[in-house]
DNA sequence: TTGTAAGCGTTATCAT
DNA sequence: ATGATAACGCTTACAA
């Protein structure tokens, strides 16, 4: 039959033929140089050189059946914390040879699945998730799929995958607890359901739990507003109207700071003092939190940490090593002006 | 030879085994349903079901020498503008089932070689850049690569890639202007030579040009400090450090936002009034910009815009299109508080 | 240290 | 509409 090398690019044979050795070495000197004499060595790097020749790695995971690829999913790239983790991924990664499959999910868990099964078909070393919630389909995929799965950004005792992150039930109750301790009284939660956020609404029943451990009652808001800087001005007004026979909240605890900061902006311009009039808490620790007056106090979730984390166990597991199933990476309270 | 399979993964040949009818068949199923007959099709999709089978992409991707895969390097994942092309960079090829593979230089020649070499080796449908600046290497790779390389984040009349952005210079003289007609006198600015952003630097000389232009003395600035914020400040001190017989500016047009914004907090910590004793005015456009007190006045980049189109780009280019050569977005400037 | 042969899972080509 | 066969470019297994 006929060619059909659709691209002109040299292969390995190319490379062999110009260096006078066999295809195989070429190979070895890719993937194992010390098997390769020194002469053999120098003359294919010339080849190598000369001809431009780039390894089809697509051909070598196919050979070998392992891919230096890890895929990972994130709700989305472009907000705030998750392009931290990215980053840290994919700098652990890099360093290795390990290339980054990235896509979205905007918090949709059939968006999930369905990069998920794109995915599937690279055979990638390792497939990251975020958060453990997953549609049926995915945790299908997942189980047959035969590579490691690490879900990241949530922690919680269960089976398969591995876990790396933080308990988000925790995150709600430490909020509170700093938040009691500073003396506020009536603890407000604020939580834009709309985004469709599992991890917010985990964060939401910690701040439940913690205050009625200590015999206060919750008080949850949801904001209809999609816009998350406009969910939370929303919010505030809410909580100003409430009737008057309840005493209004005198601190509110955001389930992220791009609802507090909409918030803050909003109570600035209706001349409230904060924290004095109505004390703010976020949790995110985006980069304008700290850039706010007064500065947004906040938990900061460990976003870099996990990323790099998440690199170490796929090395740890590509080398034939045996990673801790769950990795608990403290966050960490930031205590600024707003609260 | 024995079998060598590593994963128990089903194969098209299982699934064909399974629906009783030949591998091509499968493959059409999936490439081709229309050309495949009804009853087959029940009951392949019947047997793709239930063995949960996944194409794999790097056995189709070697066959067919036509990986649904896209490559972008950026300078960084995190960075506060990169992500949002990135996002709709995603998003658009997502939809039409290409996957994207993602590293990122950090601004450095050398790191972008690498990654466009690790690339290459997926043979991508398309390689994205950011900026035209390359190493020789790269460009080398790039001539010999065979695949359709987008220049992002710059535009400037030149050979084969293709180039989608905007000029830096003009985004230099745009600003310039702005202040101009508002009536500042000296104009300052500040460019953090350590990032190595080529860009940033013909901001600058767009900024020098103007002035010039104008018959005035451009005042360039470079703080040492390599974190942007601290740069910023250190900015700051510097411009009201000046000597006696030189007027202070009274404007500062800054490389970046960041770079402004650690300005902007220096100046409030110093009891300057912004823009009344020195105006203020940044690039990018960044989350917290707009949050200041005073608002930054900046010019914010195409940088949604600039991923939409790349993703359309390549789209065209596999349908057998030709898209532009030379793809000009507008950047916008916003004139907010700060000058 | 180096080579030969077989096979990885898919699609292009040609045939029916 | 469906199938047989030969690639695609590389690596594993075994041999020398």
């Amino acid at each position: 039959m006929r060619r059909r090398r659709a691209t002109a690019r040299p292969t390995l044979a190319d490379v062999a033929l110009q260096a006078g050795v066999s295809a195989i070495t070429v190979s070895r000197f890719f993937n194992a140089p010390e098997r390769v004499g020194a002469d053999a060595r120098g003359r294919i790097q010339t080849a190598v050189e000369a001809l431009n020749y780039v390894p089809n790695l697509a051909a070598g995971g196919l050979a070998s059946a392992h891919n230096k690829v890890v895929a990972m999913v994130v709700p989305n790239i472009s907000g705030p914390i998750f392009a931290h983790t990215l980053q840290s991924l994919s700098d652990g990664l890099s360093a290795a040879g390990y290339q980054l499959l990235l896509a979205s999910s905007y918090f949709s868990l059939d968006a999930e699945e369905r990069a998920v099964r794109a995915f599937l078909g690279w055979q990638p070393a390792a497939l990251v998730l975020t958060s453990r919630h997953h549609s049926p389909g995915t945790e299908r995929l997942i189980d047959s799929a035969g590579i490691p799965v690490i879900e990241t950004w949530d922690l919680a005792q269960r089976r398969t995958p591995l876990q790396i992150g933080f308990s988000h039930r925790q995150v709600g109750r430490d909020g509170v607890r700093y938040l009691v301790e500073r003396g506020y009284q009536r603890i407000a939660f604020v939580h834009n359901s709309a985004a469709g956020d599992i991890s917010a609404k985990e964060r939401c029943e910690g701040y439940s739990d913690a205050l009625k451990a200590l015999g206060r009652t919750p008080l949850p808001v949801t904001p209809k507003d999609p816009d998350p800087m406009a969910a939370g001005a929303e919010a505030l007004g809410m909580l100003r109207a409430q009737m008057p026979a309840m005493p209004r909240p005198d601190a509110v605890f955001f389930a992220n700071d791009n609802l507090a900061c909409g918030a803050l902006l909003a109570a600035l311009r209706q001349g409230l003092r904060v924290p004095q009039d109505i004390a703010l808490f976020g949790f995110g620790d985006y980069a304008f939190s700290d850039k706010l007056m007064p500065s947004l106090s906040t938990i900061r979730p460990p976003a870099r940490e996990i990323g790099h984390c998440a690199a170490q166990h796929i090395l740890t597991l590509a080398a034939g090593g045996q990673p801790p199933p769950h990795t608990s990476l403290p966050c960490e309270l930031i205590a600024r002006e707003s609260a």
